[in-house]
DNA sequence: ATCCACACTAACCGATCGGTAAGTACGACG
DNA sequence: CGTCGTACTTACCGATCGGTTAGTGTGGAT
């Protein structure tokens, strides 16, 4: 017991470094020198923790996604379609505000999503996006609401991700994307009205 | 005359394929000698057109950059707040449809941002970003504001630029962007517009 | 005292990176 | 004919890339 304590602990600051470091050059622009060097190790002791690179990003990106995924199973089992809308988007923000640079940065780097669809999406039944699009706009979606939702899920997870908005403290800016959110998907808001009350067209009943 | 023809045909070739390559495998996973060989020429070629790889980003985004200035700036000429972020919002979203590789790119590679910021951006008074939140949420925008206006200029550009909506048709995608931008920012859809009809503003009514 | 697994380091690998220097095929011009 | 500019190519540079190998210091169990 408190067995591996400093490896556990250099793994764990390598994969926030590693994080941080991928968020702010994105995945090829990040060296395995430039980790060891934030860290303050040799490059060769990365390698004692990881086979590669690529599992380091792996090791980053899997416990958000695999989140999310339990996000999305949860919303499935409730019974109303806007039961399920609801606690998937509530989910989903709540995650991107917590992760919010890993969220930025997985849908913003093409060698990142190449690797994560190879390694962690597809060997799944459904990959994570199809399962979102389903949630949030049904099996078989029209275009305009594959689209909708095409515009939330990267609309929030990019403004949540986004540096100009770090210091906004967590509660609000889950309220604000929330907001958005809903206000995409046509969903009502409850009661909760901020300040601001714009002028919102309820296209649906 | 018809001079320069071949090396003209060369360098928007080179600059295509850069484009292409750029928001396949982001700009520091794109290496010079891919795009060299992507063009059937040596890597020193590109070398005779462009100084560095940086000026290749450069020449490939400012072209868009430049557009998205002009909408912004014609739309802050409209009278009402109103027709100005309706005309903004139309110019967005026909600039990202036409330009889908591009904008999916630019709000999705950090090294391009960073370059883009440092050589395009910083030298105008104002930035596009901060231009851009002016137009569709004024001056001194609330924090809510501000971060829908984020939510619909990423979710746009990275929905328009998602390979899932590569073989949409333009005006297709167009319209469902509209509509998701007008759901987002509380602005009544109009009536069925004829879909040729486009935002060509009347030159000076 | 010895042994051993752990968590590293120093040194190195071939490949590739962005970039450069020198040379060349070629058409236009005089 | 010769010469000049254009649009390249061949050959190369030092630096850095991801990754490997062999060795080392250390703490705990025997």
């Amino acid at each position: 017991m408190t067995a591996g304590t400093a490896a556990n602990d250099t793994r764990s600051r390598l994969l926030d470094t590693a994080l941080k470091l991928f968020s702010e050059h994105g995945m090829e622009g990040t060296s395995m020198q430039m980790i060891a060097d934030e860290l303050g190790v040799t490059k060769a002791a990365l390698y004692y923790h990881f086979k590669s690179k690529d599992e380091i990003a792996e090791a980053v990106a899997a416990p958000a996604l695999q989140e999310m995924e339990q996000i999305l199973d949860e919303a499935c089992t409730k019974r109303s379609r806007g039961a399920q809308i609801d606690h998937a988007l509530a989910g989903f923000v709540d995650l991107i505000v917590r992760q919010r640079m890993l969220v930025g940065l997985f849908n913003s780097d093409p060698g990142l999503q190449r690797l994560i669809h190879r390694t962690l999406l597809a060997p799944k039944d459904k990959d994570l996006k199809t399962k979102l699009r389903a949630v949030f706009a049904g099996e078989e979606p029209s275009l305009a609401d594959a689209i909708t939702v095409h515009v939330m899920s990267a609309g929030l997870a990019m403004a949540g991700g986004a540096p100009e908005f770090a210091a906004v403290d967590d509660d609000t800016l889950r309220q604000h994307l929330l907001d958005a959110g809903r206000r995409l998907l046509g969903r009502p808001r409850p009661k909760r009205l901020d300040k601001r009350l714009r002028d919102l067209p309820r296209p649906k009943g």
